[in-house]
DNA sequence: TGAATATATGAACAAACGATCATATATAAG
DNA sequence: CTTATATATGATCGTTTGTTCATATATTCA
């Protein structure tokens, strides 16, 4: 039994993952950091949204910044969240081929 | 890059995790198969509310169940359910030490 | 069969969420 | 200094979500 304020935490961080546009911007992310314009346009959408959801996974402390000139790139904060993903990853390919246990 | 379409049911499996109620159930369901009264008075809910989330729960095949006379017992639907909570939870706790990568 | 118990389910409602729009801030370029 | 560019942010709005309430279904027991 894990205890109510960590499922609180985890709760928290499994919702932030629980958006796909969140979800697309941490995939885009794993690959290289990215600044605000360029997310915006892989995704195709548009810039305040992102801005808003990268805001979010700031403060969830999925990402981290940095101000180059006008420019913010954004990347993955640590190694955990690209481990969490491709772990999902795994699971949900595993339970597609493998539908009961 | 993961394809869009398992991106979209990565998201649905976080999302289902996503919410602390669900999140308790789970957790309650490593110990043990449960009936709903009893998850219901284990997490001082009602039953509708828990009822609900058990059908959540079960179309996104996190649990599976198994009736017996007037009961029907809920348990997790396979290992890596249980892999994923933990795996989340190893995760906050080494975040919360190491603040930045 | 009728009452009691366990669970499921539909409708309703408030709260949370995500995108948009308008606008503010900050930096660079002319 | 003014304009253009990149990003952030507050307000708004429609949608989704989670709980509640009322009620339906199913099973056991008297």
């Amino acid at each position: 039994m894990i205890e109510e304020e960590n499922l609180e935490m985890l709760s928290d961080f499994y919702r932030t993952m629980g958006d796909l546009t969140r979800l697309r911007i941490l995939d885009l992310l794993r690959r290289e950091r990215m600044c605000v314009y360029k997310i915006a346009m892989e995704l195709n959408m548009t810039q305040s949204a992102i801005s808003h959801q990268l805001q979010y996974l700031r403060q969830m402390d999925f990402v981290r910044t940095e101000k180059i000139g006008k420019q913010v790139f954004y990347e993955l904060a640590d190694d955990h969240i690209e481990k969490m993903i491709l772990l999902g990853y795994e699971h949900i390919k595993e339970a597609h081929n493998d539908p009961k246990n």
